[in-house]
DNA sequence: CCTGTATGAATGAAAG
DNA sequence: CTTTCATTCATACAGG
């Protein structure tokens, strides 16, 4: 499935092509509209997948026999093999000089950083790179979430050596013996693969000229509305 | 490539000189790129349409046939790493139509939810997936939290300048042309409208989509443009 | 060229 | 409601 196609080369590529003829008249979409339109499309994408394979599973048990195909059903590669992606999402990487900056900030004992406080940061840091307060939120966020890890492993560790438990490998992931809310619906679940980044293959179907009909009608920006409650 | 880029045509950065980035670059698409992706949404739609027709038809055959149920398809979802507890997942996950049916619910305003309404929401919900009120409450919350947040940014961003400012002593205005995610719409946020409204799954439970109400009438972007700051 | 690791980003849940 | 924590996903980048 999925062979060909495509994709919708978006991402500027100003080499590529004939660009436009000044870059005058573009269409410029921030990173923001990119993200509402990727997310849109993932979850198209995983919705067309669930459905064929809704569909898959019930022609399988007419076809044969019930429940034959239910336990069998496939995990589409769709999510590991790294085909077209509609917007390889980029991701910010501090420059040398804003790591260092925010090492130190972040050594300074502050513990939250604050609105205000990241906005004067970013700021600081805008000199040095491409940033975005958003990023800065994150950065501190995962770095306080690390340290913290890191000691807990490291305490547990230490733990380890005398009660001999399996944590040994620096990546392992703790299996919490935790279950509180998942476990009482063995049955439900459609299937739940979180959209987050979903490749979208154009090529999915032949598409028949009849079946397009909705042909740019698409809701890609609705009406939202923030007015409190 | 190394580079981290994102941010569109961050202007900013006049003293720094660093900028191995190059010139502002920022995000465009080509008329006809525009098109394509139009085009390939449109066609992602339809073919959810479809295949949501098919499953109801063959459904309703089987329904009456074996009378099991199905499109309960339960694809293990824990793909790479961790644990290999099929059952314990310790955190939900909204599944792609719980998503959709939250976000429009969401959209169409109406604050915070009562506790009735949490009810109702949670139990439509059920239906494609185990969920809880807690579950439906916390999503909201986040949700609007999140929406919040995001938007004082970007006026944050646009309005900044009081504290910052002269540190720089640039010799160009210091109003960046169009910061990431601050283009526009302090009145309407463009990040998280989504995909509200589409017949997509007003026919996947069949049985009181009056709950979901799908504006499937919606406009398309027309008017998300860059609008002056 | 493929695999493993570090880390930015997203988000459910909980604390305040 | 606002802020924080914890977990997970995806990607950039280094190593084989």
């Amino acid at each position: 499935a999925g062979g060909g196609g495509m994709g919708v080369g978006m991402g500027a590529a100003p080499g590529g092509g004939e660009a436009m003829e000044g870059a005058l008249y573009v269409k410029v979409m921030t990173d923001e509209q990119m993200e509402v339109l990727r997310k849109q499309i993932s979850v198209y994408a995983t919705i067309c997948e669930q459905l064929v394979e809704m569909h898959r599973a019930v022609t399988a048990q007419q076809d044969s026999l019930a429940g034959m195909r239910l336990g069998n059903l496939y995990c589409d590669p769709l999510m590991s093999s790294g085909c077209h992606k509609i917007t390889a999402r980029q991701r910010w990487t501090p420059t040398p000089m804003q790591l260092q900056i925010l090492e130190s900030i972040f050594d300074q004992g502050n513990g939250t950083p604050s609105k205000q406080k990241i906005k004067e940061i970013t700021n600081e840091l805008e000199k040095h790179g491409h940033i975005s307060e958003t990023n800065v939120y994150n950065w501190f966020q995962n770095r306080r979430a690390r340290s913290k890890r890191k000691q807990t492993i490291a305490l547990t560790n230490n733990v380890d050596l005398e009660v001999e438990t399996e944590v040994d490998s620096p990546k392992e992931k703790k299996c919490k013996p935790d279950n509180f809310q998942s476990i009482e619906t063995p049955t439900q679940r459609v299937g739940d693969s979180s959209l987050q980044g979903h490749e979208i293959y154009s090529g999915l179907y032949p598409t028949e000229p009849d079946l397009v009909k909705v042909q740019g009608n698409l809701p890609l920006y609705g009406s939202s509305k923030s007015s409190g409650s």
